[in-house]
Order: C-alpha cells, then sequence, then structure tokens
DNA sequence: ATGAAAGCGCTAACAG
DNA sequence: CTGTTAGCGCTTTCAT
C-alpha cells in the first residue's frame, strides 16, 4: 500500500485528501479542514513520509527538471557560462525547479534525454546552433535561449552586446586614443555576440571620425606583427572577451611594452579573476545572477503556461573601469 | 492506449515482447524472433516512438540521474569544480545517465531533490561536510566523494594533494630557493586539501634542513608586510590554488617585483587561464577529464550494484614547469 | 522466448 | 471541501 493511503487509513480519510493537503491545495477556507490538513501532516510526518518524484512525476506529468543544453561542452563550465549556469540552478530550486545537465554531443544521447520527458522545458546556453534548432523546434518544449539572437525569434534573453562595445571604444576614445583597435581570437565561433560587439565598435569609431576598419578576427601569432612589428600600432585594444586580454597581457609583457602606457586594455566579460589581473582589466560586464534569475523566471513562467509580462529580457551592460586604460601615454589611471 | 501497446497490436505482438525489443532484452538466439524484433524497431520508429522517461522512472525504480550536491553554490562552477562538473556530465552521458545539479542552501530545498527518489546516486564535490553528511547518510543512496577525505570512511576519488605539495616545494628546492613559504588566503575554508599540501610543503622543507613553519594563511593585507615590507622575504612561494597566485602577481606587479627574478611562484590547479597569465604559471595540476570519468564509473557501479575492482581512487598529480618559477635572482627558466 | 495480468505511488476528474 | 474511481505508460513477474 502506497504511502499515501497509509497516512489517509491512520488519519481516516482518503487518499485524495491526503494528497492535497500535502501539496498546499487546500484554500484553508473551513476551521475544521484546517485542523484535519494539520492532523494529516502530524502523521506524515510521523510516518517519515518523503513524496516519491518518480510517481509523481508520472502522475502529473512534470517532472519540474529544466534542461540546460548546450553545444562545445567543454566550455559548458568555463568562465562566465560556469557563473550562469550556478546563477540559474540556484534560481531555479528557488522556484522549485532543478537543472539537468545535457551536453550536446556528436554521439546524439542528448536528444533522448530531451524528448523523453525528463525535463518540462529548456534554457540554451549562448548558442543556439542550427543542430540544436533542429532537434529542438519539433519537440515543442517550452525554451528559453540566453545570449543568441541570430535572426530566429525565440524568447529569451539576450545581452546589450553592441551598446557595451559601444560605451568601451566611447571610453578609449575619451581618453584619447586614435588608433584602436578591436580583437577576437580566430577561434571565436560565428556568433552575433561577435557581429554586435563589433558593430558598436565601429559605429562609436566612425562616429568620432577615426578608422573603423581595425576589427582584427585572427590567430595569435598575427597580433605579435600588428603590435609589436608595426610603425604605429593601436595605442588601445576593445577585447572580444577576457581570454583576448590574458594574451594581450602576455604579449606586452613578452615584448617589453607596458599596459595601459603603452596599450590600453578592456575586454567583455567581467570575471572574478578579471579584477586579479596585473593590473586589474577594465571591463564590459553583465550582471550574471540577475541573468540567472531572470532566465529562471522565464522558463518557469513558459513551463506553468503562465506567460509573463515579459517574455524577452535585454540585459544592459556595465563598465567596470579598472587599471588597464589612460589616456595613451600615461602611467595609469 | 500507450505507445507501446500501439506498437504491439501493430506488430501482432504482446506489449511485454515490445518492450523487451526496444530495450535490447532479447539474447537473439533464435532466428525467428531477431526477425521480429527487426520488425518491431522499424515499426516503433515508423510511429515515431519515443520513450516516456517518467513512466520508465516510475515503472522500474531508476531515474539515471545522479546528483551533484555541492555547498556553496556560487563556487559550483568555478575553475576546477566547473571542469570537472563539466567532464562529469559528459561521462555520466556516455554512460547512460544525466546530471542534475542540487546546489545546497540554507532554505533546505536540497534535501527534497535527494530523498524523493529524483536520483539515483550523489556525487559530493570537495566538501562533503557534516551537515551534508547528515543529510546524506540516512537515505542510503549510493554515494561518491571526490576530494575530500576528511577522516570519514566512503567510496570516491581523493587527490594526492601530499605528493603534489612535496614535488612542487622539491622543485623550488632544487632551483636553489631557501626561504620558501606556502601561502593560502584566510577566506579558505578549513579542508583536508589544506591540511595535506601543507604536510606535502612542510616534509619537503623539513627534509632539506629548511624553516618549515612558512604555512601562512593570511589575509591580503598581511601578505604585503610579508613580501614586501620585510627584511629577507621568502624568494618563493607555493601557492594553496591559482587565486593565491594571481595574487602574489598583482603584488609583485604593484610593489615592482618581478616573478621570478624576485619571486618564484607555483600553485595548485591547472586551468585553461594559468598558462595565459604573465609569466605563465607553473602549476601542479590534475587530469580533470580522468576524474571525471573515473567519478562517473564509480557512481555508476555503485547504483547499479556492481562494486567494480576499484572502489577509491588516488588521482596523481603532475607538476607543469613554466615560466614562474626559476632560480632565485636568474631571469626565468 | 513470449503473453497475460498486475502493479509502480500518486494525482485528477467527477460526483457528492 | 471530500471521497470515489480511474488512470498516467511502462516493466515485470509468472505461467506457458
Amino acid at each position: 500500500m502506497s504511502m499515501v493511503h497509509e497516512i489517509a487509513k491512520e488519519a481516516g480519510v482518503s487518499a485524495s485528501t491526503v494528497s492535497r493537503v500535502l501539496r498546499n491545495e487546500t484554500k484553508g477556507k473551513r476551521v475544521d479542514s484546517v485542523e484535519r490538513s494539520e492532523r494529516i501532516r502530524k502523521i506524515a510526518h510521523r510516518l517519515g513520509y518523503t513524496q516519491c518524484w518518480r510517481a509523481t512525476s508520472f502522475a502529473n506529468g512534470k517532472t519540474c527538471g529544466i534542461g540546460l543544453v548546450s553545444e562545445h561542452s567543454e566550455w559548458l563550465f568555463y568562465g562566465m557560462m560556469g557563473q550562469l549556469a550556478g546563477e540559474l540552478s540556484r534560481a531555479l530550486n528557488q522556484l522549485g525547479y532543478h537543472l539537468v545537465v545535457i551536453p550536446v554531443e556528436e554521439t546524439g544521447n542528448w536528444k533522448q534525454l530531451v524528448s523523453g520527458g525528463r525535463v518540462d522545458g529548456v534554457v540554451v546556453l549562448h548558442h543556439y546552433s542550427d543542430s540544436i534548432r533542429k532537434n529542438l523546434e519539433p519537440l515543442n518544449l517550452p525554451l528559453i535561449v540566453v545570449g543568441d539572437s541570430h535572426g530566429v525569434h525565440t524568447h529569451g534573453v539576450v545581452y546589450a552586446d553592441e551598446d557595451g562595445a559601444y560605451a568601451a571604444t566611447r571610453h578609449l576614445i575619451e581618453l584619447g586614443h586614435q588608433r584602436i583597435s578591436m580583437y577576437a581570437r580566430d577561434v571565436v565561433r560565428p556568433h552575433c555576440s561577435v557581429d554586435e560587439r563589433r558593430r558598436g565598435f565601429e559605429g562609436a569609431m566612425r562616429e568620432a571620425g577615426l578608422d573603423d576598419g581595425a576589427f582584427w578576427c585572427v590567430p595569435e601569432e598575427e597580433l605579435f606583427h600588428r603590435i609589436v612589428r608595426t610603425p604605429s600600432p593601436p595605442t588601445a585594444i576593445l577585447c572580444y572577451c577576457h581570454v583576448e586580454a590574458e594574451l594581450l597581457y602576455q604579449l606586452a609583457w613578452r615584448y617589453g611594452l607596458s599596459v595601459p602606457r603603452d596599450l590600453s586594455v578592456i575586454a567583455f566579460n567581467d570575471l572574478p579573476s578579471t579584477a586579479r589581473m596585473s593590473p586589474p582589466l577594465s571591463t564590459v560586464g553583465f550582471d550574471v545572477a540577475r541573468v540567472g534569475a531572470m532566465t529562471a523566471k522565464l522558463i518557469v513562467e513558459a513551463v506553468e503556461g503562465r506567460h509573463g509580462e515579459t517574455n524577452e529580457l535585454i540585459v544592459h551592460p556595465s563598465l567596470n573601469l579598472r587599471a588597464s586604460t589612460s589616456p595613451p601615454g600615461a602611467k595609469s589611471t
């Protein structure tokens, strides 16, 4: 006999009542039923009742699981993605849900995870590729895409990358820089964030009447030539993310350049480690805790059919100015 | 009518047979049944069958979910933990399981996740606290603890931290350093890794007849005094983890010290970013991909009742010598 | 190797 | 608000 029935017998009520009470599905208007609820809860506690989620999920068709779907799973928990995954999982827990990690691999196991009703909804982080879309769309699962607006209309959270790049570039221009480049490693995959950051950069450059053709998407070796082995190298660089900044710091260290005196550096992604760089890195950052919380809210609303007032959220960047940017030739800010 | 029954009717067999075939529970000895299996699979495919995991889990009592339980969830996916979580989730997928993230919070929601049969087993990362143990033990869930051997006898994966610290210290001694300290920030919680790394450090120091009392667990401000404002500061430092190294680099940068000429630095944790530091950081690292794979194997064996030949694994460190360590006073290696 | 029947433990629809 | 009555879809005995 199932636990719920035992409690029911003990309390002299029906299993449905027990079930309802234990899920707080009683309005608590009539006094007698409130008392009875109390009694039921006590008995449940005395008998050491714990809900069997397998049975509940089966009966009501809800798992309370949210899938975190991501390609290139070797980076799944790296840098900002890691922060975000952590925040998301915590926020979901607060809402009574939990995160199921679904790394997208060639093998295709992930499709079963996502299609077998193991999760109520899905969050795709930063790269909603064609392959993922193709598999996800027919399932018609509640879906929130974070940080990929690649031409597709889906609900989700998007970063105001263009604004961020614009603001960072303005900052460099206002410091007096004239020769400014934007740098992304050549291994960075095509992605809307690249396009938008580039657009923000070029917009600010053009507006200031500066050369807006200085977007570099090159291998590391090439950097050496463009910064060290060139007559008039840029005096400031906007980096696609913190990794580019680390590479620039290394280049500077190796060839005796000083950041920021010889080269100002500013980068996307504000991580705990960026503030510990030498010099501390100026960054364009997003409030990851907020993104996590909003994403959780959006996906849960979608799952529960309560389409909240907002189902698309734009996250605005903040400019964190530290010691890696200064007027050209100056020691530091 | 359930999917399985539809297929059964279509194929003219019973639901049991369909169920067995679809799970490859046929030995395939008799020719006729092999043919029938083929036919069943074809029909299932044609009808677009996808297994309903909620029903399967309910029926056979297995979720194929493994819980990743961790306190201080804000660090859940930071640094090495993040790498490990990623590797673990990928390895589990290969074995037909998936990772469920269970951040331990004050609120206590996590207990329901872990006790309601939502996961078949649990992996605890790096800190098997009393609070976690107290809640987990009575459940009698298969459990693997990674990186915490704190006096408790459990199956799991442990790091050979003492060996790592010993090897790193030997390296510094062999370079000719005499004044060597080990540094851990004061915010590092008490943990077996601190004790063991310290033991390895002090062992090597004592063995070489050097001062083995130079273990520093101090706030950042104090570092300044012990390195900059002291007559004969250490010439080399072993760091508890990469964060301490970043702080030392910053201190050196701020006060005009050179790494490694004035101060050699070596640290635990080999991460993608450590190789990009300036100078590239010498580290003591563990093969995180292997740890992830082994952990997955151990927990799955425990869940499936196949107690493999090994249920405790010791992971040995590797010394990654880069440019942050050199003989005292020398430019670089 | 297969089929029939009996659950797995809880929830939902409906009538009272 | 409560009790009755059916399931949720798949797996697993246990005969055959």
